[in-house]
DNA sequence: GTTTCTCAAGAAACTTTTTTTCATCGGCGA
DNA sequence: TCGCCGATGAAAAAAAGTTTCTTGAGAAAC
């Protein structure tokens, strides 16, 4: 398994780890490539802790272990050897000196970055049990605050585009007030960057009370909710300085329900229908926009075309 | 031992190997992304030798154990696949036959490429216009419809956020409603993957008669909505066979959307630091992480407050 | 034709490494 | 001060990897 940024990631995860969790991380970070080079006794001696931490930390930021985590910085660092550049600019957020292009190019590489390490680290499992549970629903209920809300929105119309019932809250207080459209074996979805927002904890607690099946999409891996829900979905998204984190990881948390979306679209049609209606069905966005419009014979001139910087 | 061409070694230290061994080899050369994921047991039974042999193997090539091989050979792949991999295999379409780890890469791949050209092709000069356009704007109006309208209520989040007031709409009869909110100076930011939709285009067309700039956002070089516009800027989301378009565009529309927004925030520096502190604080409060600051009695179990209304 | 030798290859014993479990200790609220 | 919680490391358990031992096929010698 290997990641886009896992350095960055680490210090991305840096907050959520305990104290001698963090002094592992920061001795990774400074010196990655001798880290590759030891074992998880000498990593726990080096780093003045124990084994049994050093298997939390790589848990802690999502590695089924630490052999998996060290052939991902075994991968991270000969990559970074051998590019030199591409991802070590990444680093410092966006400055006050920044042109426009920069800006730009920063925030699109951080985008993309995070979607490819996103579905890098996607555990497709997990991902198997959501579309499953969704697949058995009779209805999906979806909770997301804030940026969030707009995933979750967007979830409830590609599921209910599929035929599946959804519907998609914004506050805890509307969810909690349609509690009982959920029952045992339905499916709770919550969207949160954090996971740790104090609504999202309690609407899990709500519906998880009923017996509904909690699906999680948060980018942190050790928050309140992860230990409420029964499958969790991860996203991989680093802060920067000028901008949240939660802004990249709204978007893979947008790629991860696409993703999810169709493979639950290739499932219930494959055997009946064609693989063009399985896209149509699938596709965020026919949203109205028909192409009838494009008659008028109107001597189009596009002004920026093919402007490139 | 870090080669600089490992599968090529292995290539040539075919003669040298015994029989098994060379199968082992076979296998790695022709998978070795494949064999990264594997422990010694599962190499074995998958070349349907022994582990001893596979020890033999690692040993014939000059590392110290298969571990210390298992390394290289992620550090090689993770190399080869930062170099070519990104940009080579973008065919993109789903197929029924699809597996789900297939679903996931392509999905995430179509939508990392689309934000990177979005990046590549934006046009800078329009954008500066657009981001100039809304420091002097007294008031922005968004419209989108459907997906869209998400990516529209984003905006209108980020720069209530920045301190900007602005006002998302759904759809054409509330824009035209709230119409006399905007005036001669102020903007209107139409958010349309096809850019032919009639009611965008109505819209537009209102707003423009009162002298508000039009600022549209699409994937289609050739539209109706281009021709009314003032400024355009362009997602670059390309159509595949399975999916459309849309999905991904919209996607680039946010990270569009995203980088205006950092642009605009730059521009006044000092005063959007505090605009976003005080936001971010607000947001803060109603997080059970354990922020020092929170005093909260009990962060976590929220099992029967308040409950049922 | 039989015997013996050699050596690749797998089985099994053994070692190392990693993971899990469990007890401890220190901080924090009551 | 007491009791609870949770981070931490020690130690037991499990997994992975390495070495040794045995087998058996083929080649060479008798």
């Amino acid at each position: 398994m290997a990641t886009s940024d896992l350095i960055g990631e680490i210090r991305n995860s840096f907050d959520s780890l305990h104290a001698s969790e963090a002094a592992i991380a920061q001795l990774v970070i400074d010196n990655p490539d001798r880290v590759t080079a030891m074992n998880i006794s000498q990593l726990a001696e080096f780093s003045e802790t124990s084994v049994a931490t050093v298997v939390r930390f790589s848990k802690a930021l999502g590695f089924k272990g630490y052999p998996d985590f060290r052939m991902a910085l075994v991968g991270e660092v000969s990559r970074r050897n051998s590019t030199t550049g591409a991802i070590s600019n990444l680093d410092g957020g966006i400055t006050i000196d920044d042109s426009d292009e920069e800006i730009i190019r920063k925030i699109a590489l951080a985008d993309a970055i995070a979607i490819q390490s996103t579905a890098e680290r996607l555990d497709v499992a997990t991902f198997k049990k959501v579309v499953n549970a969704w697949g058995k629903a009779r209805t999906v209920g979806i909770i997301g605050l804030a940026s969030s809300g707009y995933v979750a929105m967007d979830l409830q119309l590609k599921l209910n585009r599929l035929g599946k019932p959804a519907i998609a809250w914004r506050d805890a207080h509307s969810a909690l007030t349609s509690i009982s459209l959920l029952n045992k074996g339905d499916v709770l979805v919550a969207v949160s960057h954090s996971g740790t927002t104090l609504d999202i904890v309690d609407v899990m607690n709500e519906f998880k009370a009923r017996g509904v099946t909690i699906v999680l999409i948060t980018n942190s891996h050790r928050s309140t909710s992860t230990t409420i829900a029964d499958l969790t979905l991860y996203t991989s998204a680093r802060e920067t300085t000028f901008r949240s984190g939660a802004t990249a990881s709204r978007i893979a948390q947008l790629t991860v329900v696409d993703c999810l979306c169709v493979a639950m679209a290739q499932r219930n049609w494959s055997e009946t229908k064609s693989a063009l209606e399985i896209s149509r069905a699938a596709v965020g966005s026919r949203s109205g926009k028909k192409v009838v419009t494009n008659k008028h014979p109107k001597p189009v001139k596009t002004r920026n075309q093919g402007g490139n910087k």
